[in-house]
DNA sequence: CGGCATCCCTGGGAGC
DNA sequence: TGCTCCCAGGGATGCC
């Protein structure tokens, strides 16, 4: 589910519902996700209130004022919904912070993770851990950053004989990047899923970096892209589905040439593009 | 090291 | 309505 614009689109929302807030109680439905939950995790979140919201690719951040990390990864089929009066917790809701406020006047708020694939996790370090945590240290530079550009994009993909799609996929050389915004890129760029990721050079490689960072710009304006379990944490659809130009739309006509777009499956994923546009 | 298949898990939709 | 099959926004792991 969740690429670089959900992710942004959730702590975007995040915000306002733990400003000015503490951890009155935390609910740990079960003791695994995709790994096992960090040890007397709800203990170690009780009373404590947030300090500084940030997103790593498609990690959530949440900095705690005894300078520990709360991290989110959503998997395939995470959401976060944000209430304002006691939820009814479903099956698949793994995980609850009861928000507290710390005046009278603003509401609690309760933030719960669901998760039925249960491909997503939840990790609580030291701040001084992040250099070193496993799942962060080796992530390619923020697409949206400033260490982010064609340079950056021919150096990484240099040398690489397998498809450029697959390499944008992959975490270490680019952060935040899914299946949708790696077809959705591409074709913006004109650029075949096929061609191997070594020969992305010059103009390619500007234009692809150029296609990376504006369509997620736009999908984090439109509020994320909504498929299946993806939702704001308002409840409201991402609407950035209805402007997706290649993706989930196999045999539509190309937004620009009509051609109708066609799929295949690389490492197990599907890829979308327009055969004409894409050289 | 790079590239690829396999696996983790549940649910929704298509097709019969 | 019900069953089966296939597919899904991710990524770790293990094999070549």
């Amino acid at each position: 589910m969740p690429e670089l614009p959900e992710v942004e689109t959730v702590k975007l929302a995040l915000v306002p519902a733990l400003q000015g807030r503490m951890v009155r109680h935390a609910h740990v439905g079960r003791k695994d996700l995709r790994w096992p939950l960090p040890e007397n995790l709800a203990e170690r979140l009780t009373g404590r209130y947030f300090t500084q919201l940030g997103r790593r690719g498609k990690y959530v951040l949440m900095m705690l004022d005894n300078a520990e990390v709360l991290l989110l990864h959503l998997g395939m089929s995470g959401s976060i919904r944000i209430h304002q009066t006691p939820p009814q917790l479903g099956k698949h809701d793994h995980f609850m912070l009861e928000m507290a406020p710390l005046h009278d006047q603003e509401p609690t708020s309760y933030i719960v993770l669901n998760d039925p694939r249960r491909f997503g996790w939840i990790d609580l370090f030291a701040e001084s851990e992040m250099p070193n945590h496993k799942l962060l240290s080796g992530m390619g530079p923020e697409p949206l950053g400033n260490e982010f550009s064609a340079a950056h994009l021919r150096a990484v993909l240099r040398g690489r004989t397998g498809p450029v799609k697959n390499a944008l996929l992959n975490q270490q050389l680019i952060a935040g990047i899914g299946n949708i915004y790696a077809s959705e890129a591409l074709f913006y760029a004109g650029i075949s899923p096929r061609r191997k990721a070594g020969t992305i050079a010059g103009r390619r490689a500007q234009r692809l970096a150029a296609s990376i960072v504006s369509v997620l710009r736009a999908a984090i304006e439109a509020g994320g892209t909504s498929l299946r379990d993806h939702v704001q944490p308002g409840g409201e659809i991402g609407y950035f589905v209805q402007r997706l130009a290649v993706y989930g739309r196999a045999g539509q006509p190309c937004p620009v040439c009509a051609e109708p777009v066609k799929t295949l499956v690389q490492s197990g994923r599907s890829s979308f593009y327009c055969s004409r546009c894409q050289g």
